[in-house]
DNA sequence: TAAAAAGTGTAACAACTATTACACCTTATC
DNA sequence: GATAAGGTGTAATAGTTGTTACACTTTTTA
């Protein structure tokens, strides 16, 4: 567990006996979790640190009508809504559900505060992962506060194009993109066959090869 | 100064010669700005905490066509950007300007780093607002994935009405609500006059009264 | 008080997106 | 390799919102 532990972002820089030793004197537990196991829902109250050990977790608003906006992957060894866990409103915003098996260190808040005070490292990568979390949402509003699907898909791809290649490797369908962006399939779909009409993108299965650079960035004005 | 200071939630639960004290031990200058006045750009590193001593800020967030969707306003004693000072990418998410002139407190990074370790309240206090901030932009989030104007407004107004009452005070004019929206203004407009219509709402001058709530509650279904 | 500024109600039209449906293709799975 | 499951391209239609314009009212300012 300390090996794993060691690569996490809250206690980066320590050793693993170090770990070892914080953890010890720190009351904890480890609980294992189930696919398609929803561990909690919006609005509940945040009275415990998580930390993913193994396997993978979802973040995942759902709307009123069903579908679901989807907001965040949470992978071993993260934590868990660690934003959520102090400030005037301690609770989830979002559902949490698994994606697989998997386990995770549990510990409640009062021993968490605990742990930040015990080492100064820790409290210095807590609050990179507090203020790293508020950066993320922050990005999400700059994303959403694109009206167009055409811009965010100029928003998104852009982002993504840092190398000099243009070429973009895409792990998602085209699916997960819509649900990605909020907005229905076929009205992605749409914009894509636009795009590549236009020349401007090339959409293929597992890749986006951008063809047109500066018709890319123009959508953004 | 201190007395300002005192009721910031930063040094909450402090004494102003406390303050006053651990000020001491830190540089710090105090910079006036100007009405109109830009103090940061959207990008921009933040290398320096600011308190706001008086005087009114905003946080927006322009998009490409000039138009805004407003963020936040920023008001004494608050502190700017706490959410932006550590974490991988401390970079402004909006453009920083003042609404009225001001003057505010400035502390350079390393400088207020010390400052967190020289006092746990203080530390305390700032692992609430950031998380505060963190849980602020989710909320925004949660606001902006409610697809059509009749959701937002159904949302916000039931957001508002807490107490049995069923007259929600409005301080803001429809222009102002329908930029909070990210909307445009007659659209909102009309929407209103839709709920007016149908005796969901009565939508006055300073006030909304809310005349069925359950309509109202079935518009998020 | 008069003039200017800001706020409100409304309409016609254009632009964009969701919904639904279906054909076709690719990839798993047995 | 056959079948099922998932992914993709596309079209028709309906619904929602933005844009622009203008009349009218209320509030602020000179």
């Amino acid at each position: 567990m300390f090996e794993i532990l060691g690569s996490s972002p809250l206690f980066n820089g320590l050793e693993s006996h170090q770990i070892n030793t914080l953890i010890a004197k720190c009351p904890h537990q480890v609980k294992s979790f189930t696919k398609n196991e929803v561990l909690a829902y919006s609005g509940q109250v945040v009275d415990k640190a998580m930390i993913i050990l193994t396997g993978k977790l979802q973040g995942e608003m759902i709307d009123l009508a069903g579908s679901s906006l989807k907001i965040e992957d949470l992978n071993a060894p993260q934590m868990v809504a660690p934003a959520f866990l102090y400030g005037p409103q301690a609770l989830f915003p979002v559902n949490l559900s698994a994606i697989s098996d998997g386990t995770m260190l549990v510990i409640y808040k009062n021993d968490f505060t605990k742990l930040l005070t015990l080492d100064q490292r820790v409290l210095a990568n807590f609050l990179n992962i507090i203020s790293g979390k508020a950066q993320f949402l922050s990005r999400k509003i700059t994303f959403l506060s694109f009206k167009t699907i055409k811009e965010k898909l100029a928003y998104f791809l852009l982002n993504i194009l840092k190398s000099n290649t243009m070429i973009i490797p895409i792990n998602h369908s085209q699916k997960e993109v819509a649900e990605l962006f909020g907005v229905a399939r076929p009205s992605l779909a749409r914009i894509i066959g636009e795009l590549e009409l236009l020349e401007i993108i090339s959409w293929e299965r597992n890749q986006v090869v951008v063809l047109d650079l500066n018709a890319l960035q123009s959508i953004l004005k």
